[in-house]
DNA sequence: GAGAAACTCGCACAGTGTTCTAGTCAGCCT
DNA sequence: AGGCTGACTAGAACACTGTGCGAGTTTCTC
């Protein structure tokens, strides 16, 4: 009974490095580095080997499995991710900051979508995170479960967004065009199927009106704030 | 010039089928099985062409890569999100029902979000659902922009919620235990980094205290509510 | 009956994650 | 100084992946 789980964050270096060696931290860097490049099916251990100059199943002396390794990366990213002291900038502009940083940050790793939700987060830099999020809600004033949820809900929906649009992204790059010839093209090639539907058709010429990343940029905002105007009222009861 | 983007949804089979033959439904149906027994990494198309009692290759016939495929299975499963009729329910309580019969729908499919947020969703039935979405916020009042924007945040939210609902299913999935066993087993393992998080342990004290689904509505109800008032009180501006 | 489509599929290729095993190196103990 | 131990490297091999190719079979059309 009461078997741990045994998960990468509880294994440690038993003592200092011998020589000139690999390192988990080395290891992690050039997978992100790989991963912005050539996204997620770019990484491979071999090519990520070749490009640390050893050989491919040299890394498993560092990292249980490829799963492990995205497991670290996925921390290291978190530790990308800003929370502002509540006592510097307020809940509401502090939470905007977290929002947009964290947007941010997966604009920056556009593969982290296709991982995160795989599994839960919880590295060290994910719970340092976490913790100070809850500390940036606590001081507004939210207890309890109530602090849980709100939290919660403002990474939901930033993830959620996020992605969205980095599916977005990921798609236009893969046509080799720009974010507006590509949605003319969309529309072009969806043409068949839109036609029945007049809702969608305005909404997507409304979409090629508007410059593509005030258009983002908007669209984000208008869910945070209206998310945010709906988390606070619930504070004054 | 104007070269067009060739994807699935562009070709169309010529004539009638020949004989006793493969279809595209049939593939995508036997696909959604094994998808939702084995998760993605489960889905092989030589596993496949044996479910459906043929060689792997011939699958390629009706799909032009793997990738096609799955942008079918979206598409397919888009289809199973009801979207009311904003004449039945009314706003606030039609996009309830849109968004729990979405949310229902990725915790049907747990490998939905490792596939989705890789490509936007323009097969037809991902576009009738946008479609019968903007009608009812459109019937609500919302205009222009601010429908878009309305509709586009909620789904938002309730993917990224429902997404991250889903990480941790199959994280306790993959261990073999309970949700509440799992979640202890979290908490003791991550001991030592959550140590030095006083906000990060009664947050976890909290979660273990409560029922893991009824806990997870609350969760999801909570940010959804939110998130309509705030959409709801630009309605008046 | 001939020819053309529609469809099936085995073979092969390059690539994957990972195990196993033999090896090299650095530092410690006697 | 010599040998042992543990830290670390890495090649060979296994089972598996997506998919191009080309040869085969079936059915429809004239």
């Amino acid at each position: 009974m009461g078997l741990m789980v045994d998960s990468i964050w509880t294994r440690s270096r038993a003592s200092a490095p011998a020589r000139d060696t690999l390192s988990r931290e080395q290891i992690v860097k050039a997978a992100i580095e790989l991963l912005d490049q050539e996204g997620l099916a770019g990484l491979s251990m071999r090519k990520l080997a070749t490009k640390l100059a050893s050989g491919a199943t040299s890394l498993y002396w560092y990292v249980q499995t490829k799963d492990d390794l995205i497991d670290l990366v996925i921390d290291e990213i978190y530790g990308e991710v800003d929370v502002p002291e509540a006592e510097l900038a307020g809940w509401r502009a502090g939470t905007l900051l977290f929002a947009h940083s964290l947007r941010a940050t997966v604009l920056r790793h556009p593969w982290l979508p296709e991982v995160i939700y795989t599994r839960p987060s919880i590295g060290p830099k994910a719970v340092s995170l976490g913790s100070r999020g809850l500390a940036l809600f606590g001081a507004a004033g939210f207890t309890s479960r109530d602090l849980d949820y709100a939290m919660g809900s403002v990474m939901a929906y930033v993830l959620g967004q996020a992605s969205a649009e980095v599916a977005m992204h990921s798609a236009v790059k893969k046509s080799g065009r720009t974010v507006e010839e590509w949605t003319g093209d969309v529309m072009e090639q969806a043409k068949a199927t839109v036609d029945d539907h007049p809702e969608m058709q305005e909404s997507l010429r409304r979409r090629s009106a508007l410059d593509a990343a005030q258009l983002q940029n908007e669209y984000f905002a208008f869910g945070l704030d209206s998310l945010l105007d709906g988390i606070e009222a619930r504070l004054r009861t």
